[in-house]
DNA sequence: GGTTTGACCATAA
DNA sequence: CTTATGGCCAAAC
């Protein structure tokens, strides 16, 4: 891969977080290397069509779940998220500080080239 | 090619 | 707690 799209390194970071942990939005394009970038986060998952990564373990910066409209998608993550163990609260948010997967400051799928 | 759009985030009121 | 606003930048049109 020489010509990674942005797509294709959201993809990489996410299929790095483990089960049973989740991570936001924000942290993804952080380790992108713009923080900026979060909305793209979520457009690239929105085109997935990648089972091989587990999209539902993402989520926004409040601990929820971003339907933004699509309110299927949205019990379809929640019930991945618990069936890996993660517990929601009554306001529907969980634990970030508990169960938010910190990426590793090296070694990332991200090393097609030297800054 | 410019314009629109978005599974967001931080801040302010 | 909620709502509003500005910013950001890669794809899709």
């Amino acid at each position: 891969m020489v010509s990674p799209g942005f797509h294709a390194r959201v993809y990489a970071c996410v299929r790095v977080v483990p089960a049973g942990f989740v991570t936001t939005y924000g942290d993804v394009a952080t380790v992108l290397g713009s923080p900026r970038v979060a909305r793209h986060v979520g457009f690239a998952l929105a085109a997935l069509d990648d089972p091989g990564v587990p999209w539902h373990r993402v989520i926004n910066a409040a601990g929820r779940i971003s339907h933004r409209g699509d309110l299927v998608r949205a019990e379809l993550q929640r019930r991945r998220l618990e069936a890996e163990g993660l517990v929601f609260d009554e306001s529907g948010r969980l634990a970030l500080a508990r169960h938010r997967y910190r990426f590793p400051t090296t070694a990332l799928p991200l090393s097609d080239a030297d800054p």
